[in-house]
DNA sequence: TGGGTCATGTAACCTGTTACATGATTAG
DNA sequence: CTAATCATGTAACAGGTTACATGACCCA
């Protein structure tokens, strides 16, 4: 999957693994992220497959740079991994799985968890995105074809967040449901007592 | 991860790697996958840690049974992990990285895109879901104060399926409106031709 | 008798994370 | 003078995927 974003990345233009890193920091950083180390490792492979090749920029005073253009086979690539599995395979959710299990802490606290990620933001704004990496916003003003998609991604980033406000608002409803419930019986009911509950 | 997710499973009843390997492949499928290699390797990892302990059980003609049970230090580590870094982190999403990319690709290709991803299910209907795993269904019935959060998954993924589809219409809309764009200018524009056009 | 389920795993590989390491320039 | 930025990487480890391997039972 990295080697495919690098990939995408190069296609927009040559980088060095140091721009590389920096667009995967300041732009892509929502939906997904990249250390150097894997960067240069990933490099090094692809260039092996023929995908990217390097020129040598020697610089003066700065260190030199490797930059990295792609190749015809590169861009076959490219296209050959856009078209291929179109469905949406199930999407790997640390969240999810957390919520899953929360029935082992006490309702009031996850109750606290849920109204505190109503209000955290998970998308940077707009404006921060537009600024953050120039040669994305040099793109948006030069080919608007090409800057869409990248626009398409910010939506969905937008949308998703509310999505995750109203579920968010559900799940306190549905806790504060269940908290009520179990109040008619059980007046002061303290995470310890829960313990006690269970364990009969 | 995977250990907590396990840890979980195991804290809602004893199980053997099989049995945790199913819940993950009949329930947890939309948010979490894995393979009963990985499933064994921690099993292994986790009895080290004094996570989980194992009871062998000797069956008649079926080969024996590795039965987990939680030790009081699991459950430990189990309540830290669900307490433990309540921010939730920027997901990685291979399905935004192509997205991202697909400026690469004709304009009425992606439009074909996104009508067949408005109309594909990703997440099975709650009636497959209640009734795929026995242990979770008779969990609801038994502690409905557990099934909440179960529930709770289930509702997120009806709500971020009907976002994916509202995004998709979105999606079709921006790349209708870029097509009538350059309509305009190019009339009977083919893929080969906008190779052409990019290379000058 | 052949395929599905129950039940165990190993080995090799690929991908991602954390920590370390260097060194010059430039802006405050 | 100090911190940030540009620019390169390596090493060790953790986590996930793919493929292989075994064996008995049960149902059609």
């Amino acid at each position: 999957m990295l080697k495919h974003g690098i990939l995408g990345l190069i296609s927009n233009g040559d980088k060095t693994g140091y721009e590389i890193m920096t667009v995967f920091r300041d732009s892509l950083n929502h939906f997904w992220t990249a250390q150097t180390s894997q960067i240069y490792r990933e490099l090094q492979a692809m260039e092996k497959s023929g995908w990217i090749r390097q020129t040598h920029v020697v610089q003066a005073g700065k260190p030199d740079k490797h930059v990295f253009s792609i190749t015809p086979a590169g861009h076959e690539e490219l296209l050959r991994w856009l078209r291929q599995d179109n469905i949406p395979a199930g999407t790997r959710n640390p969240f999810l799985l957390k919520t899953f299990f929360r029935g082992e802490l006490p309702v009031e606290e996850n109750i606290g968890f849920f109204k505190a990620l109503q209000c955290a933001a998970v998308f940077p704004d707009e404006g921060k995105q537009a600024s953050a990496n120039a040669d994305l916003y040099r793109q948006a003003v030069d080919h608007p074809e090409k800057a869409v998609y990248w626009k398409l991604t910010i939506e969905f980033g937008r949308m998703y967040e509310k999505m995750q406000q109203e579920w968010c608002k559900y799940c306190i409803r549905e806790l504060e449901k269940l908290q009520h419930m179990t109040d008619g019986r059980n007046h002061h009911d303290t995470p310890a007592d829960a313990e006690q509950e269970k364990k009969r």
